[in-house]
DNA sequence: TAGTGGTCTAGACCACTGT
DNA sequence: CAGTGGTCTAGACCACTAA
């Protein structure tokens, strides 16, 4: 067997490389060279350009074709193993994972969730209060039992249907979310507009039966069960921002996740 | 103010560091040098040694006092800002995030996580029979429609009492998995044995109401609502290993995660 | 302005894999 | 053995933040 094919149509078993995704590469350009490198070579693979089970160049010739440092190079590669899209193998290479399509989703809204599927969200805001936060509640907001908190409960609808309901607490400097604000957008995408950034997120998902009045705003039947979520986001800082409790019509919903081992 | 203290017990504003931790590092050992330092630092944040909210020296000084290039002790901070417990801002610092235990949980499997947790896992097979794939099982292995696959049912307790059932399917490498190894370890440790990596999952949590059988193997009524879950898992060259579909009683198992903002 | 993290380079040596 | 990814170094310049 020789050791360059060029165009045998069926199985490319030798290394790729697509040099023709990476000529308008900018090292002027405020967006970080590893950057500009990753999101090619992803739409490269997501694409088909390059073909499930590929073997990519090794790292050196990479660098050197892309006119990059091995690190640099290194880094834009190591970002789409994260992603589980490639797997390196020691002393073997780089190869594009098998056929198959992780879809990204981590720490979203569901707002955004439906908006980016397609879907049209819309929130009726049930509820919009002060009031003064309660053992548990304060606990969970990390404030002293008494401070001013917005509790908040929302419908949140897909397409015109109801899909699930929204409980929400949040601390002091939120009190000012209105409920036309909260009606028209999404709660993250209010927390976007404030500078604030969500950085971490403790949640738990389980299942119960649903209530009489959930029943009701969800069009489902008493007896039948909903899919529940709780919790806790921290900003930047680390200071809690929210603390809700979700529950879901699960014909219409479900978590889906792609896990990457580390 | 100065710009040093040593020992003021209340609120160490000033840069923190404690030397004291990193005094084993080994240049010479397998382990590499970034996580052994990422581990160290991690227990004495865990620990509380560092407090929550404090701030780190600047990566060069650390980078000094540790012995090691700028690079290494970056991505050994790296490490821990992407498990959410340390958080950078540019011409500002490192800080520890503010008070909270983020749990790491992440593409492990039920057995592993009752394990860990000090509950003690047991397993029954309800059914063991290699049969033909039909279309829909075919489908999620990615394999021939009619091809063996094998087909188990395992009932998982914690402590003496029933948590889950497993439902799984697995392709043509796995026949041989007797019904005793699967008594007795978990899945995802027998694959480990076998040298199978899972590398990446996509899974779909969800809820609905029991069936009568599953009712019984629980120990819960009929009428009551079960959590969901449905995977695929993927090896490292990107074949599916395993789908699965389980269930799970609510009161007793819930899906904890700790998300990470990119 | 001085200090911080964010990026990048051009090397180097090693451990592992196949032949 | 030669080739691969995994790690590490010692520099450099930049963008951002605060005083």
């Amino acid at each position: 067997m020789t050791t360059t094919h060029s165009a045998d149509g069926a199985v490319p078993l030798d290394r790729v490389w697509p040099d023709e995704f990476f000529t308008d590469l900018d090292h002027n350009c405020p967006v970080p060279l590893y950057y500009q490198v990753s999101t090619r070579l992803e739409r490269a693979i997501c694409d088909g350009d390059i073909p499930a089970g590929a073997r990519l160049e090794n790292e050196v010739a990479i660098a050197q074709r892309l006119g990059v440092s091995r690190a640099t190079a290194r880094r834009s590669i190591q970002a789409l193993v994260d992603k589980g899209l490639l797997v390196r193998r020691r002393g073997i290479g780089t190869q594009v994972v098998q056929g198959q399509v992780p879809r990204p989703l981590e720490l979203s809204s569901l707002y955004d969730e439906l908006k980016d599927t397609d879907h049209a969200p819309a929130t009726r805001v049930l509820l919009h209060e002060v009031l003064p936060a309660t053992g548990p509640i304060a606990e969970r907001l990390r404030v002293p039992e008494g401070d001013d908190v917005l509790h908040i409960r929302r419908l949140r609808t897909s397409d015109g249907g109801p899909v699930a309901i929204l409980e929400n607490y949040l601390p002091g400097g939120f009190l000012d979310l209105s409920a036309g604000e909260l009606a028209a957008q999404g709660l993250y995408q209010l927390f976007r507009a404030r500078g604030v950034a969500i950085r971490v997120a403790n949640q738990a998902v389980s299942a119960r039966l649903v209530d009489a009045e959930e029943a009701d705003l969800l069009g489902i039947a008493s007896g039948d069960p909903v899919l529940t979520m709780e919790r806790i986001a921290f900003d930047d800082p680390g200071d809690v921002v929210e603390y809700g409790t979700h529950c879901y019509r699960p014909d219409l919903y479900a978590f889906e996740t792609t896990l990457v081992a580390k």
